[in-house]
DNA sequence: CGATAGTTTCAAATAGTATTGAAAGATATG
DNA sequence: CATATCTTTCAATACTATTTGAAACTATCG
């Protein structure tokens, strides 16, 4: 037997919530980010906050920091005063925006110090050890940044998921 | 100008608690791992509790977690009536562990889910976007498993990284 | 301009997580 | 088996992150 729309709705909204959690992504921002993902029409503050039951503070804030990491943009309608929220549509180029913001601010910085502390000085076999440690790190680290850095920028896969879109 | 021993062990350990805790990894058992991690010999529940400065408790639940994820082994020494611990140092294991084990515990689950949120009932528009939605998330994060399952498993990275430690 | 509709801010409250430390539980030793 | 040494547990506490809601702010309209 299939789902009814709305428990799917739900079920859906939940289970984006409690696996941003998991990730560092707090629970209210990724529900919000659920909520916009599955609205077929934009939405305004007023209706995240009631289909979501949250504060008009919290639901306010995390608008704001879903479009600072342009998963969520703006939208206004004619006629209207008040502003309405859409949420990026195409997975792929949300799992890039994440992914090259996630690098940027956490990967990147990690890299830069492990490449800084296999310069530590002294001979003994503790430092030779933790040398090695830091390069073995600064290698694996550097990869994980080089594989993300190009699933980011790979024009031909934008491409071939572009054109996938359009033939579907 | 190179950096002392101490100093580069004690920015590690801080960098890596703190990166630790934006990936969802509490901050003192991403400590005790990098500590673990760097440390040529064995260390005591004493030695951990003594340089992170943190509770015996606080200790001995991180060490039995790191135990769980497979990254710390317990090792006995003659004569020694307390146990010791030490890090799996090879970071390809390290990398691959962790990997697997939030794969299962976390993706997984979305995953599944995703595949069943496809087949919601109804035959509106909303119902209709929303299965695509479903559809294309479920592709998505399928690719993603997939990818893990390929770098996790593969027999031929996982023999040269293996060969290339020997031929160091 | 004054009223109205909407947005943003932020201090305080709440909820959630991690840590401590003392006590209980094991295990080895003489 | 009594003692010493080490490990584990867990209720209390401390700490951090999130959420609220009311007030301040901004823009629009007649």
């Amino acid at each position: 037997m299939t789902m009814e729309l709305r428990e799917a709705k739900d079920k859906f909204i939940q289970a984006w919530g409690a696996f941003g959690s998991q990730w560092g992504i707090n629970r209210s921002m990724a529900q919000v980010h659920a909520l916009l993902l599955i609205s077929p029409e934009p939405l305004s503050t007023e209706d995240v906050m009631e289909q979501l039951d949250i504060s008009r503070g919290n639901a306010n804030m995390n608008l704001r920091a879903l479009i600072d990491w342009h998963l969520v943009d703006r939208v206004l309608k004619t006629g209207e005063r008040r502003e309405f929220f859409q949420a990026e549509k195409d997975v792929w180029k949300i799992a890039t925006h994440i992914t090259r913001e996630r690098k940027k601010r956490e990967l990147e910085p990690m890299v830069k110090l492990l490449a800084e502390l296999k310069r530590t000085e002294g001979t003994g076999t503790d430092s030779k050890a933790f040398r090695q440690m830091a390069t073995d790190l600064h290698d694996l680290t550097s990869r994980i940044d080089a594989v993300l850095e190009r699933s980011t920028r790979s024009d031909v896969q934008w491409f071939l998921k572009a054109a996938s879109t359009l033939l579907r």
